[in-house]
Parts: C-alpha cells; structure tokens; sequence
DNA sequence: ATATTTATTGAACGATGTTCAATTTTCCTG
DNA sequence: CAGGAAAATTGAACATCGTTCAATAAATAT
C-alpha cells in the first residue's frame, strides 16, 4: 500500500522540515524561500506542498521543534544546582536568555511568525506553547504557598513575560545592543527582586 | 524655485504617511501595499518613491508618529495622579499596557519591522525609542537613590522590557488571550513586586 | 514664448507563494 | 510478469508584491 513512495515522502518530508529549520536559523524567518529549499532537498518547488499545505505549516513545524529543545533548555535548568525555589527561578530565566541568544533567529521566528487572521492554528501548535510555563509552575508554588492554582498559573505567565521581555528588548541589536553577560546579570538581578517582591507581598 | 511642486510634494508626503498609519492600524503592517497607497492618496504606484525611497522609510516614519504618541501618553500617566514614585511607575505601566491595546496593530508594527540587514535606521528614529526609557527613569531614581546614572538607566530599560513582555505576550491573542482588565491588574501587582524587590535589595 | 529643468507616470522586471494539467512513478490485479 | 489504475511529481503559469526607469507631462527660468 503505496509502502516505497510513502517512505520516500515521509522522508523528504523530515528533510524539508530540517532544511527549512536551517534556512531560518541562518537567514531569519524573511529568508525562508519555497524555491531555495526545493533546491536543497532535490525536488521541484511545487513538490513542497505535497509534504506541507503551506509555508506556514511548514514555519509552525520548525516552531515545534524549536520550542522542544527550549523546553528541554529548560529542563535541565529546573533539575540542575542550587535546589531552592528561587535559584532555580532565576536558573530557569537564565536558561531562557541563552537560548534565544544561541538559537536568535529560529527562537524570534517563534514571535515574529503571524498567520492569516482566518487560519486556526493546530492544536499541537498550542500544546507546545503551554508547556513553557509549566517549568515555573512548581517553584512558584513552593514560594507562593497560599495562592491556588488558577492564580498561580497567571503570576507564572507573568513572570515568563517578563522575562521574555528583557530578552526580547536586550537581543534587538536595532537599538543599543547589550552584551550577553550584562543582560544575564540584569535578567538574574530583577527575577530576584521579583521574587522577593512576590513573597513579600504574599504575606 | 519649484514651489508650487515642492508644496504638493510635501502636501502628498504627509498624505502618504497618514495613509499608511491608517492602513497598518487596519490590516496591520503585512497589510501595507504601495499600491493601495497611491490609490489612496491619488498618485501612480511609482510616484510613492518619489515622497519616500523605501517603504522601511515609510515605516520608520509612521513608527515614529506611533512613539510619539506613545510618549505623550506615557507623559500624562508619569504626571497624573499620586506622585509617590511607587504609583507614578505603575501608572506609567499601565499606560503603556493601555495604548498598546488601543493601537495594537500600530504598536506592533514598532517591533515587528525588520530592515534589511545592511541598511541602517537613521538618527531621529533611534533618537525617538531612547526617549521611552526617560519617562522611568526620574521615578525609579527617586526609588533607588544609591544608584549612579548608568546603574539606573540598566534598570530603567529591565523594568520597560519586562512590562513590555507582559503587555506583547498577553495581547498575543495566539495562546489564550487575557481578558485587557486582568493584564492591568497583573501588570499592576507585577511592577509593585518588582520595586518593592528592588528597593528592599538597595538597603 | 520657448527652452530647460524637474516631477510624474505606468509599464515592465524580478521575486515570491501557490496552483494545476501533464507527466512519471508506484502499486495492484489477472 | 504485464498493463492498467491510482497516486505522486513536475515545472510552467498565475497573482501579487516592491522597485525601477524610459517616456511623458508639468513647472520654472530665460
């Protein structure tokens, strides 16, 4: 049943996600052309869209993968060194910051990626996502212990939006770049101090 | 000398830009198209060129008009109200939350553009974002008086990004969209954490 | 008025994402 | 294994962009 040509596809298919994965890790999202990546995986341009409906399929694919190997970035972070809540907050928001640093432009093609208004994204799309704040989750119950979990799960965004937000702004070489080890002192120095905030403000 | 072409000229300028603000307020700024311009102000597709070498320069002009506005409103929050240094910076918090959901697509457009690599943004835009971390900067001083003048302007910029990154991710209507109030009001406890943790780190 | 300088035009160019009829390949059946 | 059905692949064609530029029109200077 269609056994050889659906290897092939499936395969072709790996290799367009990949090639595309370094296409925009090398050119930026604007880089990523259908042509160019034919080209690179040997096939014709119209060929792309009998492994993907679209190009944006094709961006949430890499999105995917990309968001996989944060999630484990940050993982690793939650797990390793000094156990105590607030270190491993700050552990986690470091972790962040390198990331982006080393994966610019596949982590900023996770933001700077819009869809057609119409066009629902994918279920797994949004799974992937969510997942990111489960890593702050667990120590901010520790230190947060009178907050249920509906309340918990709004200061754990917050708390990765902020740190996004430092990133986000401190990675934009457009204004005054900042240098990488500045930034981690300054990611480490305001998590601390809104941890500190929080607790305080808890009791 | 060319007056009467130089008048119409710059009357068909301001017209430009103006039309795109309202076209990127519209249909945001991968709605822009030089042709729905000219038709707009009344001109050829390529006479655009001759008010504007670039549409990244139309871009950059209408960012600016946005960042103005955006720092008028920031001016009346940072003035408005109780003047203790703790609730002008809230204030100004929400603010900023408030104009970007009131101009989203405009206020999008100010980070999602991205230039050519090569080409350089000029002066008065980048002049024009520095202006953004002033508005900060007097309050947390007040806040944070041991601190020399580059030490501030540091945190002045974190504490802009990590609000930034809460107003961007929560006005992400991607994931689970925040209902305008509850970013407020999370925005709100966030920043009074963040000072209290800064100043309580100060002594 | 006429010549010269300048501004405006809109057709054309080169990319780009996407589609689709024609072709080639793969698979199933007798 | 042969040969027709089914499916996959192709690459030319389409629509839409930003951008350019020779030709035209307008404005200014003489």
């Amino acid at each position: 049943m269609m056994s050889k040509a659906l290897e092939r596809r499936e395969k072709l298919r790996i290799d367009l996600i990949q090639a595309a994965e370094r296409m925009i890790a090398e050119r930026g999202l604007v880089g990523l052309k259908t042509r160019d990546l034919a080209r690179e995986i040997g096939c014709a341009n119209g060929a792309v869209y009998n492994l993907v409906t679209d190009v944006d399929e094709l961006v949430l694919r890499v999105g995917s993968r990309t968001l996989h190997r944060l999630d484990e970035a940050l993982s690793a972070a939650e797990s390793a060194g000094d156990p105590s809540p607030q270190e491993t907050l700050v552990r986690i928001a470091i972790a962040y910051c390198d990331f982006a640093a080393e994966n610019l432009e596949l982590w900023r093609a996770l933001f700077e990626h819009r869809m057609a208004a119409d066009k629902i994204l994918p279920d797994w799309s949004v799974n992937d996502q969510l997942q990111l704040f489960r890593h702050i989750h667990h120590p901010l119950a520790l230190l947060l212990p009178k907050r249920g979990q509906e309340q918990l799960g709004i200061t754990a965004r917050s708390l990765f939006s902020a740190v996004h937000g430092m990133v986000a702004l401190g990675l934009e070489q457009r204004l005054v770049a900042v240098p990488l080890p500045a930034l981690r002192k300054e990611i480490a120095g305001l998590v601390r101090a809104m941890i500190d905030g929080l607790v305080a403000r808890e009791e």
